[in-house]
DNA sequence: TACGCCGATGACAGCGCTGACATGCCATGT
DNA sequence: ACATGGCATGTCAGCGCTGTCATCGGCGTA
């Protein structure tokens, strides 16, 4: 079965293998009636290439590898897989996928003892595996090109795509002062989660240009707030983090003067903070408007669902595999992507 | 770069190209002295084997296929596809990803113009394309062995794992009996999902065990929601699975004798009719225990977290893996895998 | 001592394809 | 009529590896 080889092709369509290969790889340089017959011969004979071979015979070996910290852990990473498994295709490429850090391994053995075997031609590397130094490394030494998919700035290595955070942050600020807002709180994330500080500065400013400054409104910053709830101590121990955004809805709702509106750094603290006030007999969204970021499954899960912001996640990838394939190795732009304000039932007018 | 060869690491050794082979494979005929010559040579040199070329040689293309339905699309298929990597890795093989059916594209063709080029050894399936018998007999044309990880049995030209979706839905209604729940809500799921006569008919089972029959209980028939929500009509669009499960609470809150105890036949669902009971000022899990299926992003997402059944995604992806490339192509078995109840906040005794 | 046997190692071809280069053919210009 | 150039096509080696078979040396046995 499957014997079928270019040699065959060749013989039944009275060529030689070589200009089989030249229609297979659509070079131009052949005659119509030629490229006919041939294509008619392949058909028949069911042929297909063998990409083992071809590989060999150029070195090259049509793979483009993605490194994700935990597939399947969650919605950003599965789009980014899909559509950059999409954008390959259409390269005529195929996606490598490879777990960041399996079993604590560090992400630069990971890479060694995985990926490095298929000898990809370029990688995506999302964050946070596109900080680490020592991974870069190890794929410069190879000569093997990337395209980083994050949101801090410091590592100027080679192309970077990254959402534009702030200006989401922003959108909110004015989404939630155009619906009558005037009472705002603010849930951070993490400080070494490179897009909490500018989630943070992009939604201040957008509240900036309204006049409202950083002192009159309430901020919980996540810091504190895994350190009131005891998550801290409890070692090992993931916070749960719809919980984490509950306690985050406690804190602000017990202060003076409650918020009418709250931005939190992702949609899992939202849907916290949501829950919490509808235990508390707040209305959602008519006396508090909540919005996260992210458009993960929780701003769908949530009920009502929630106003989030979204990133292109689709053209992230598409981009950033068409750079690898396509782009200039010596590109080290770093490109910004409009993101998305997406209304949903979690915030309204007053 | 990179142009280190067999032939390389032999002339280090002092050994022939095939000894050093034997060393890479872990040929055991090779005497320890030599063999120590041979690694201290590939170490030294950073020699790596060229995949390709083995490949070519061997023809065998050290690759496993996976269609899924909709990359990124559902927990489960996130999880399953991380296990299969990592099952896969540590047979020294890699998974190829391809998406089923895209843009409305038939399995077969999404096949054909994509994984069929990598020539994997075998396909991991799971449902639904695993029931595309056009699928199944391009994969049998090209002496292609797949296993079906699917909870319908009809088909029967491979092996098939499959979850225990009954015994799941017994342990369910053993579960709620025990803590002391006595009035029985079902929502079931669509009847073209294979799964759901399943866990219909094992959760029926199960309190039949008590002396429960399914006209004592309050049912919820999928499609009768789909069509008193007028989703059927809203053509094309998916219906919001939450706000059917809100719409299920709904009709099951209002009969007459409003249940204790509701068996949904996912987490979303469950999340819905949760949500519903807050709306409505029914405290879960105190009035009301809810249990979903799945364990999905939505048990955890939801307030309080969902008790649900977690199907062994880690085992079934592993054997999977392992049939493929040590099984017996002969095997057309059915493998039952346990599931698991998970105990979580939504359901507790009276 | 002679023989056969076995474990360790090597020689060599070839997997299917493509790159570099060679060839042959026809149209064009002089 | 002949040189020239350009296009279509062919020849051939070799990419890095492994399967097959051959070889070699030492050991046990008769």
């Amino acid at each position: 079965m499957q014997a079928v080889t270019l040699d065959d092709v060749a013989v039944l369509a009275a060529v030689s293998a070589k200009t089989v290969s030249r229609v297979v790889n659509g070079d131009a340089r052949v005659s119509p009636d030629t490229r006919q017959r041939v294509q008619a011969a392949i058909a028949s004979l069911g042929y297909r290439p063998n990409l083992a071979a071809r590989s060999l015979a150029t070195s090259r070996s049509g793979l483009i590898g993605m490194f994700a910290p935990l597939i399947g852990g969650s919605h950003f990473f599965g789009e980014l897989m899909r559509e950059a498994i999409r954008a390959c295709r259409q390269h005529g490429y195929h996606l490598a996928i490879e777990e960041a850090g399996v079993h604590s391994m560090r992400n630069v053995d990971a890479y060694r003892e995985g990926l490095r075997k298929l000898r990809c031609e370029g990688m995506v590397l999302p964050a946070p595996v596109c900080d680490d130094l020592e991974l870069l490394d190890a794929l410069d030494a190879d000569g093997v090109r990337y395209v980083r998919i994050s949101p801090a700035l410091e590592v100027a290595r080679s192309v970077a795509i990254v959402a534009d955070h702030a200006a989401g942050a922003r959108a909110v600020a004015q989404h939630l002062w155009s619906i009558g807002r005037r009472r705002f709180g603010l849930v951070t994330g993490m400080p070494h989660q490179a897009s909490s500080p500018l989630r943070r500065d992009g939604f201040l400013a957008g509240l900036a240009e309204q006049g409202i400054t950083a002192d009159q409104m309430a901020i919980v910053a996540m810091p504190d707030l895994i350190r009131d709830t005891g998550w801290g101590a409890a070692g090992g121990g993931v916070p749960n983090i719809i919980d984490l955004g509950r306690h985050a809805g406690a804190q602000l709702f017990d202060r003076d003067c409650r918020p009418d509106a709250i931005f939190t750094y992702n949609d899992e603290l939202a849907a916290g903070v949501v829950s919490q006030a509808r235990d508390r007999g707040i209305d959602v969204p008519g006396q508090l408007s909540v919005v996260g970021f992210d458009d993960s499954d929780a701003a769908r899960l949530c009920w009502p669902p929630l106003t989030t912001v979204r990133q292109p996640i689709a053209r992230i990838a598409a981009q950033a595999v068409d750079i690898l394939i396509t782009g200039d190795p010596q590109d080290q732009r770093t490109i910004l992507c409009p993101v998305e304000l997406v209304v949903r039932g979690s915030s309204a007018a007053v």
